[in-house]
DNA sequence: TAATATTTTGCAAACGTATGCATTTTTTCA
DNA sequence: TGAAAAAATGCATACGTTTGCAAAATATTA
């Protein structure tokens, strides 16, 4: 109700001082003598008052918030990334300007306007792709941005994924080294780099020991559709023995269904490997063989990056793939049983 | 690089027109004949414009940010809610600022000054209680406050949870009246008003039906401690024939001990039931019987409160409690099989 | 102690926008 | 067509800060 805003002139009168002397000792660099700056902390606890961090920004030109566009916090793997994000960036002062991109718009580009309205001082796009004419937008405009668990053909963008495509090829060294056959692949959005990436790394091993893929179904990362390719994909007489999927979000759907729904023995009748090491693949009920992401040194890197770019103008786009573990668990069968078929 | 800030004062050169004009342009109720509002948006697309929103909150006093201090994210009841404030902000023209009181600060009272500094038009507290010369300070400066999943005694703050006594007592009555007799509880974290309602509901059913606790632990919300806890009230001889977990969170942890490490089945030695209901508790992995938290109600309930602050000034603080039902699957015997023991 | 170097302080001008007021232009209606 | 009502426009000020500049106060040195 008394809705009171205490400003800097407010509390520069009561300690007797003029108001750049106030706005002086709030600001870490400037000068001001210690009786001065007594009277003044004293002033302002007796009054309450805190800088407007807006209006500095007005005229610092730095709202020290940094824009995140996210699309969906279903998958954990994002979550937790806006949870490492938002601890990171304010131990450094800043602060997390949640922007989601799912189901408001589906165009990406508005997202971004909206963000450089709040003169934010960089932008984090995870899980979303980006116009080119709109990254240039950004350069334009002096504000960093960097892609999260995505890479694009711009090279003007920096990036921070995981290394996709030796993940895939660990995936498929391992299933190969352990006598699989039979091997399928559950596609994620075909529109999005860790998809192509995973795959190509997968299916270039593969290929490299003389072996093709027995089947292939894409799930656009979404529960639903992973359900009803795994139904297609072991419908038939002629099942895989493995199948590598590209996210680890999906593959506990499609262990659901080879277990309650087809009654298929994991790792005994199918192996089953995701990507990215959520912490769901580690509990028993899934016990899921998988590749790391590793998102809190992703996540260390993508601040990194923006921070280089807000402090030292260092304007030089980077890309960087992270190499993550593949983990072994329960999931996939690890003896060289050669005797198979 | 070229780091170009168009103004409103550059667009009304480029139209021939007053940077009045320009605003009024670009402020929905203003009059602007349609004359000057093309030359304006003309020159506005031209340059590139787009208004700072930062300093029109300077002048209009909102900032059309909403703060959400949340305390972690890998309770995907949380996660969720994030995604849905987002979304329901965004669709009203705010935007959601995140702070997170984990591990940065043990010291709600700091972040949530942070929050003041940024002008915020509101705040959300999730899963965190607030000091109440907090809340008091939060009135005074004319924000309002809501908070989310947690009531506290200050009748001054409005807030919005399940009905979690309610829900404690339909899972007595339900464990009750399918037969079972030895029942337990594992506690979330106490200092938080959702563990406390749904043990008092629970307690208080079982009471009026003659029946007492038979075991109850301590797990604080965390994995690990509902794992220290399962091992605990199920490693003596006589065991619960059922259990209600404060979360599903700690349900899922709670389910894979007893079926992995200590070899129960579930339901047809014991029974277990959770509380929130979040998706993964429909996966046939877990399959969990649990009372719905209605995230997608309560976030309404939430930001509709908050609305009616901004908007007309209602102060009068609302205590909502929300109910959702048992939703029945498979971690608990549903049949009254009355002749066991 | 006097002269110089340093620090502290206040003044005033920004930052980019919204808005009350007075003035001009347009519309309305008889 | 002319007077009154309505709409559009520009001017100037305000929002709460930071910061360059010059003046004042203090510290340093010979």
């Amino acid at each position: 109700m008394a809705t009171k805003k205490v400003t800097s002139l407010e509390v520069a009168r009561l300690a007797g001082v003029s108001q750049s002397a106030v706005s002086r000792v709030f600001t870490p660099g400037a000068s001001a003598s210690k009786s001065t700056s007594d009277r003044v902390q004293k002033a302002a606890k007796e009054l309450g008052y805190r800088p407007n961090v807006l209006a500095r920004s007005l005229i610092t030109g730095r709202s020290q918030i940094i824009g995140l566009v996210v699309a969906y916090l279903d998958n954990y793997f994002y979550a937790e990334a806006v949870e490492l994000f938002s601890n990171s960036l304010q131990q450094k002062g800043f602060h997390v300007l949640v922007f989601m991109a799912s189901k408001t718009s589906g165009n990406i580009d508005d997202v971004v306007h909206e963000i450089l309205d709040y003169q934010v001082d960089g932008i984090i796009v995870a899980s979303v792709s980006m116009s080119s004419d709109l990254a240039a937008r950004c350069s334009e405009a002096g504000v960093p941005a960097v892609l999260f668990n995505r890479t694009q053909d711009d090279q003007r963008l920096s990036s921070v994924t995981a290394d996709n495509i030796l993940g895939g090829q660990k995936v498929a060294s391992f299933l190969i080294a352990s006598g699989h056959k039979r091997i399928g692949y559950i596609a994620g959005w075909e529109g999005a780099s860790t998809q192509r990436d995973r795959e190509k790394g997968f299916v270039d091993e593969l290929q490299n020991h003389g072996m093709d893929l027995f089947a292939r179904e894409v799930a656009n990362y979404k529960a639903d559709e992973a359900r009803q390719a795994t139904r297609k994909m072991f419908g038939g007489n002629e099942k895989p023995d493995a199948v590598f999927v590209a996210s680890d979000a999906m593959a506990f759907t499609v262990l659901d269904v080879l277990r309650y729904e087809l009654n298929l023995k994991v790792p005994d009748d199918v192996s089953v490997i995701g990507f990215d090491d959520v912490p769901i693949a580690s509990w028993p009920a899934y016990d899921l063989t998988t590749v790391r992401s590793p998102a809190n040194r992703m996540v260390d890197e993508t601040v990194s990056i923006l921070m280089d770019c807000i402090d030292n103008k260092t304007t030089e786009p980077r890309r960087i793939e992270i190499d993550g573990p593949l983990v072994l668990r329960g999931s996939a069968k690890i003896s060289n049983n050669s005797a198979k078929e």
